[in-house]
Formats: C-alpha cells, sequence, structure tokens
DNA sequence: TGACGTCAAGATCCG
DNA sequence: CGGATCTTGACGTCA
C-alpha cells in the first residue's frame, strides 16, 4: 500500500517548473524550460526518497506544448540521457509514477478533430514514459468525456475509438469515474469493453453516485476486478470536499479522521492517490500516521518545517506540540496531525501573527541591512493597521531568508501554507 | 458567451 | 526600479 500526491512538491525550492506562453513558444526557450523542469523533476524524486514517498503523478506539463504543433522538438532524443537517469532513479527507489491529461483531453467527442488532438496528448504522455523507461505499470489516467445528450452513444464512440491508440497506450490506459457525467458504473462497462483498469475516486463517486446502489468498499472491490497482474497494483484516487470550495472541489489538507475511517475500507495493495491542496504535507501526514506509525523523533523533521507556521496560528498549540514530542509517549503521528488540524482551522490572529514573524525575524534581523528593516517595521505596523496583509511580511521575510541561503527557514511550511 | 480548473507567466499598477 | 497585485493562457464541454 502506497500513498501518493500529484505533480508538485510544496516548500521545497528548487522543485517549481516553469512554463511559457504560445508566442514564447521558441526552441530555444522550450529547449531551457524542459532543462529546468527535468532538472526540478529530479529535486521532486529526491525529496519523495527522501520522505518516504513512493507513488507520485508527473506534471503534464514538464514538456512545455508537449502535445502542441508549437513544440517541434525531438525532445525524448535531446534529453535523452536525463531522461535515462531520472528513470534509474525512479526505479532504484521503487517509486511508481503515473501522469494525468486534462479534463481537455476528450476522446469519445464527435468532433474528429478533437480525438485527434486527444490521440496526440495520449501519446506525448505516454513517451514521456517510455522515455523514462517505465513498464506498464506506470499508468495514463483518463475520463471517458462528454455526454453530447446522449450517454449510450458517447460510451459507445468512447469504445469504438480506443482501438486507434496504440499498444503502448492501451496498456497504459486507466480509466476514472468523474463527478459529472460518467459515475463508476458507467466506467465498469465502458473497462470492461476495452479491457482497462478502472481507477475508483471517492469524491466523485459521492457527487455523482452510480444507479446501483453499492458501498464504496464495494465499488473499490468491483474495480479491483479490472486490474490484471501487468498492471501492478490497483489505484485509487481520495481526496475530501474543500469547506468553502465549489462542489467537487479539493479540501486544503487531507484531514486524518475522515482518511482513517475510509482507509480500512481499501482493498489490501492498493496505492492510494491524494488530490489535495498541500500535496506532499498530507502524503507525509497520511503516510506517518496509517502507514508507518512515526515516532516522536521521526516527526521532528516534521515539525521544524510546521513550528512557526503552527505558532502563526496559535502560542498555544505550538507549546501543546513541542509538549507532545518531548514527553514521547509512543505513537505521537496522529496526536501530532491532528494538532496542526487545529492549528489550520483556526481564524487568523493578528497577535499570533505578529509574534511568529518576529520568531523569522529573530533569524535575519542581526545581519539584516538597513533598508530590509525598515521595510520589515513598515510592514508590521501596517499589518498592525490592517493596511496590508500577512503574507506581505510573509514575502519579505521570505526574501531575506532566500539572500542568506538560510535553509532551515526556507524550508518551512510557514512561507507556503 | 462564460464558467469550469490550473498556476505560473505576463501585464500593469504602485510607491 | 523593485515589488505587489491583477489578468491571461490553453484546452473542450455544457449551461
Amino acid at each position: 500500500m502506497s500513498i501518493g500526491y500529484a505533480c508538485q512538491v510544496i516548500g521545497v525550492p528548487g522543485t517549481e517548473t516553469s512554463r511559457c506562453i504560445l508566442k514564447n513558444a521558441s526552441e530555444d526557450n522550450l529547449r531551457s524550460l524542459i532543462y529546468h523542469n527535468l532538472n526540478a523533476l529530479d529535486a521532486m524524486l529526491h525529496y519523495n526518497i527522501d520522505n518516504n514517498i513512493h507513488f507520485f503523478r508527473l506534471s503534464s506539463d514538464i514538456i512545455p506544448f508537449g502535445s502542441h504543433p508549437a513544440n517541434q522538438l525531438i525532445w525524448w532524443e535531446e534529453f535523452e540521457e536525463m531522461f535515462m537517469a531520472l528513470g534509474e532513479k525512479i526505479k532504484n527507489n521503487n517509486i511508481r509514477v503515473s501522469m494525468h491529461p486534462g479534463q481537455y483531453t476528450v476522446l469519445n467527442s464527435p468532433d474528429p478533430s478533437t480525438i485527434a488532438n486527444a490521440i496526440l496528448d495520449l501519446e506525448y504522455h505516454d513517451r514521456f514514459l517510455n522515455a523514462l523507461g517505465m513498464d506498464q505499470t506506470s499508468k495514463m489516467v483518463l475520463h471517458i468525456g462528454g455526454v453530447y445528450g446522449d450517454k449510450k452513444e458517447a460510451s459507445r464512440r468512447f469504445v469504438e475509438n480506443f482501438p486507434l491508440l496504440s499498444d503502448s497506450i492501451r496498456s497504459r490506459l486507466i480509466l476514472e469515474n468523474d463527478d459529472k457525467s460518467y459515475t463508476v458504473e458507467d466506467v465498469l462497462n465502458i473497462a470492461y469493453q476495452t479491457g482497462s483498469p478502472v481507477v475508483f475516486d471517492n469524491l466523485h463517486n459521492a457527487i455523482k453516485p452510480s444507479e446501483t446502489n453499492c458501498t464504496e468498499q464495494e465499488w473499490m472491490l468491483e474495480c479491483k476486478k479490472t486490474w490484471k497482474e501487468v498492471d501492478g497494483k490497483q489505484k485509487i484516487h481520495y481526496s475530501q470536499q474543500g469547506k468553502n470550495s465549489p462542489v467537487g472541489g479539493h479540501s486544503e489538507t487531507v484531514f486524518l479522521k475522515p482518511f482513517e475511517d475510509f482507509y480500512p475500507l481499501v482493498p489490501p495493495e492498493t496505492d492510494i492517490m491524494l488530490e489535495v491542496k498541500d500535496k506532499n504535507l498530507s502524503a507525509n501526514k497520511c503516510i506517518n500516521t496509517v502507514c508507518i506509525n512515526a515516532k516522536a523523533v521521526e516527526l521532528e523533521k516534521e515539525w521544524a518545517r510546521y513550528k512557526y507556521y503552527v505558532l502563526s496560528r496559535s502560542a498555544r498549540i505550538y507549546t501543546e506540540v513541542r509538549q507532545l514530542l518531548k514527553d514521547k509517549k509512543e505513537p505521537v503521528a496522529r496526536e501530532f496531525y491532528t494538532m496542526v488540524e487545529k492549528a489550520m482551522l483556526l481564524p487568523e490572529d493578528m497577535g499570533a501573527e505578529v509574534n511568529a514573524a518576529e520568531h523569522v525575524w529573530g533569524y535575519i534581523s542581526k545581519e539584516s541591512t538597513n533598508a530590509e528593516k525598515n521595510r520589515y517595521q513598515k510592514l508590521i505596523t501596517g499589518y498592525k493597521e490592517k493596511n496590508s496583509s500577512i503574507s506581505s511580511i510573509k514575502r519579505h521575510l521570505f526574501t531575506c531568508a532566500v539572500k542568506r541561503n538560510l535553509e532551515y527557514l526556507m524550508n518551512s511550511y510557514y512561507f507556503y501554507i
């Protein structure tokens, strides 16, 4: 059972990908963006290895305009060595990678040019995984597409178009239920005909349930039957409805309580992809709690990154967490993350924010320039008088930390959530 | 015709 | 001029 997250690493400098707009997509620019993004991917893998994360979705944006005529580079040859090295890193560290073409890749459209573009996009993703040397267990997730007023006919068209895809693509494709049109039951019926494995998405299933009334556990077991030996472990998507988001919007973090209620329902030997705004933070939280039941000493690394954030929400919770880790009464992972969640749910408190900012400033103040000091004081005053936001203070502090390469600060979640 | 989702790039504004 | 904030992009479907 691996727990993973999608595309981005929060809070680790060097993992950011870059892009460009169409009019700037010159050969040279694309080349340097790809080079930059492959290095970013290397940093992401390094982070995952360091944090015991063995399941990861690769961003489709690593090759800008990867399936667009604007990009004519033979990138898989030009960057072959980098791809090989990345692939070795993935394999040697037992990481499972997957990709997820976006909502605009529609294989069942009535418009032939849309289908042609969808095929090009699937070819791009497949080529990317092949360049890394990934086998058939590295999957590409796809939704069924539009309904066009007739779901039966649209489903039939999906099945009809499926053989247009290459062997490699067909062996990688897995199909997911969505929250608008195709229920897990609809997807299973299509997948029986294409021979594709099915990804169960719990939030989509909750928003758009199947006509047949089955529990989440029953649907996951139905999906499990579509996974063959060569496909590797069954995959599911897990997310929670965001409190202030539109229906289907993902939560800021994966709250432990509902996740731990769900987890026992998941069939054994299943990989769980978390879809959540705080990405790797939630992956670490869930892995440390349900997979390895991390000890206090192992949570120190997490605490180092969370501490100023927690302090900025509540000095009281900050003290509680310190006490918890000091007492070392095992197990503490659940208590630790529950306290962090409690801090996240608090409304912004000006006193707590200023207090935390002062603590962080303490790292910088002694060797700061007058300009930095003045700016800091001005921002604090502005914040207290409600003329500016806490984020402008954080931005300034972060810039100062980066200038001095203060890694301990730069890695703090305080700046990212 | 605009919302949907994504999030950095690009554009513009501000002091 | 640097930094902050707002808008755009690139895709297809659907109301």
